[in-house]
DNA sequence: CGAATAACCTGCTCGC
DNA sequence: TGCGAGCAGGTTATTC
């Protein structure tokens, strides 16, 4: 489920419900998520205090003054701000008990997420070290795409998802931020040019701020840690719509696959 | 090194 | 209605 986007509007929703707030208990109904949730986790996290609750690609990391939480929300995964009055639904996994009565639930259908303990000073940790620039960060411009693309055979979509190259980027965000700049998602990343590589560049910015802006995607399950939901669907001008008409020259929008990912386009508007 | 594939899961939709 | 097939927002591990 969550791109960039959703990750950040979870995090900016719970940050100041967290920050200060001391965990009273650290609840783990399932621990088979990606990884197995470390028993051990349950004493270390009774009793800290929350610091920060910060992003880093598509991971959230919740320092406290002991040991801390790396989250990941994987393909489903969401959190939710909850009243202990709340009702446990199937596949809430884990729950943070505040000392202010409120709890947050990580649920997550696929358990595709992960949470790990996140050491003091957590950003070297292994999950974390090789990731490549934030989009939305001045340093990564559409330069960097284009030097670290040259040689490369393999499709621009799957170039532009890696994580190694700019974070944070998934299917939905890939396949319109191509779309913006006119760049048919199957190239080879090698084989497109520099003037290409800058509107990609900024297309991806603009589509990330915009979509953080209107609180993420909601396609199924994506929730906001209220419980409501994200409003950049309505935005989205090809993924998902393939057959549709295209919203700038109403060409048949097409689709293929790519990587094992669907991917949309517009075969008169993208060369 | 880069690229393609399988694997980890549940749930929903579609076609027969 | 029932049931298998295929597909879904991500990432890692393995293989070539």
């Amino acid at each position: 489920m969550p791109e960039l986007p959703e990750v950040e509007t979870t995090r900016r929703g719970l940050a100041p419900l967290l920050a200060g707030r001391r965990i009273t208990a650290f609840e783990v109904r399932e621990p088979r998520l990606r990884w197995p949730v470390p028993p051990e986790l349950v004493q270390q996290l009774a009793g800290a205090r929350v610091r920060s609750l910060t992003r880093r690609a598509k991971y959230l990391l919740l320092e406290t003054d002991r040991t801390g939480l790396l989250l990941h929300l994987g393909m489903s995964g969401s959190l939710r701000h909850c009243t202990p009055e709340t009702p446990l639904r199937r596949h809430d996994h884990l729950t943070l008990h505040l000392d202010n009565g409120y709890q947050v639930r990580l649920h997550d259908p696929r358990r595709f997420g992960c949470c790990l303990p996140l050491p003091e000073g957590g950003l070297s940790h292994t999950l974390l070290a090789g990731l490549g620039p934030e989009p939305l960060d001045p340093e990564f411009d559409g330069d960097c795409l284009f030097r670290r693309s040259r040689g490369r055979r393999g499709p621009v979509k799957a170039f532009i998802m890696d994580q190694a190259i700019v974070v944070g980027v998934g299917n939905i965000y890939a396949t319109e931020a191509l779309f913006l700049a006119g760049v048919r998602p199957g190239r080879a990343a090698g084989r497109v040019t520099r003037a290409e590589y800058e509107r990609l560049a900024s297309h991806i910015k603009a589509v990330l701020a915009a979509a953080i802006k209107q609180g993420g995607t909601t396609l199924r399950d994506f929730l906001h840690e209220d419980g409501t939901h994200g409003y950049f669907r309505q935005s989205l001008r090809v993924y998902g719509r393939a057959g549709e008409p295209c919203p700038v020259c109403a060409e048949v929008l097409r689709t293929r696959r790519i990587g094992q990912r669907a991917s949309s386009y517009c075969p008169a508007c993208q060369k």
